[in-house]
DNA sequence: GACACTGTTGCGACATCTTGCATTAATCGA
DNA sequence: TCGATTAATGCAAGATGTCGCAACAGTGTC
């Protein structure tokens, strides 16, 4: 047997920076690791309260969205906001990228950092602006819907 | 007299093209465009129902969120997400533009169509998607707090 | 002005987070 | 192993929206 969750996580990691820090791994935080490793894509705030929840019915939503901060500290998940303004987590991100959303159909896809590099550089320039990449969220029409002259629904 | 609200707006455009659409002018809609004409940049979804219970004590939030969905149709309003996810009000957009939030200091600036260009440019080329720019918001740190060194607060 | 049609409102309930506070329990040192 | 320290939890209440539904009230017409 192995100490990595299914995803192939090891826990101990980041129970040992959690205490490194001063902080504590508790049963709620291995349970919420647990799910996120688990995890692929993107999660909303409740959709991991509710597996959590699975695995420890009394487990409750301000534990989870408390630990999530933490987590998010340690770079081990980072948050955006879907177009309507929801959180959506992802976890351990190989690379920092952002999100495009589709508002007919609803479809999102990763945003490169190369694709967004134009933007970077340009804000950069002229406002010495650095963005925040995982946080950026875009919406818009895709191809598919404006071809189909899908309409974003009103 | 005129029939313009402090702001210089005429709501007597907006009564005509809710009537000519079927739908209709009510007291409650006459309040909130008031409440928008009177406003300047940003507003919040709270904001609004504060400013328009200030006016008229029976204001109901369902009514204004819905209120506002209808002035968004009519182009009056045009709305995003603060970088909590929060719902961000502007009227009478003179160009589209997206948003600029710190995520260290608070401030926002507006991104104006040039400066987002590189980034619809290139979406648009890639994956022939097209950004909605008004509801394009874009965290990170601005030049100021970089060079303060001030972190974003965790 | 009265009527019919149907768009709107207000209400209550729910969804998603956030926050304050008293209690619990993880961790470290003796 | 036992205690002291204090981080984390659970709960309740609040903030910000959203939704279904019955009652109400603009609008155009007669």
């Amino acid at each position: 047997m192995t100490d990595r969750g299914p995803a192939g996580v090891d826990w101990r990691l980041i129970r040992d920076r959690l205490r490194s820090r001063g902080q504590r791994w508790t049963n709620q935080r291995r349970t919420l690791v647990e799910v996120l490793a688990a995890s692929r894509g993107h999660v909303t705030g409740a959709e991991l309260v509710e597996r959590c929840r699975a695995l420890d019915p009394s487990t409750v939503p301000s534990t989870i969205y408390r630990s999530l901060d933490v987590l998010e500290e340690l770079g081990f998940v980072r948050h955006a906001h879907g177009p309507d303004g929801r959180e959506e987590f992802h976890v351990l991100p190989a690379a920092d990228h952002g999100h495009l959303h589709c508002g007919s159909c609803g479809t999102s896809w990763e945003l490169s950092d190369d694709e967004a590099a134009p933007l970077r550089d340009v804000l950069d320039r002229i406002r010495g602006f650095k963005i925040d990449l995982s946080h950026l969220s875009v919406g818009g029409r895709c191809a598919a819907c404006l071809e189909a002259g899908r309409e974003p629904p009103h």
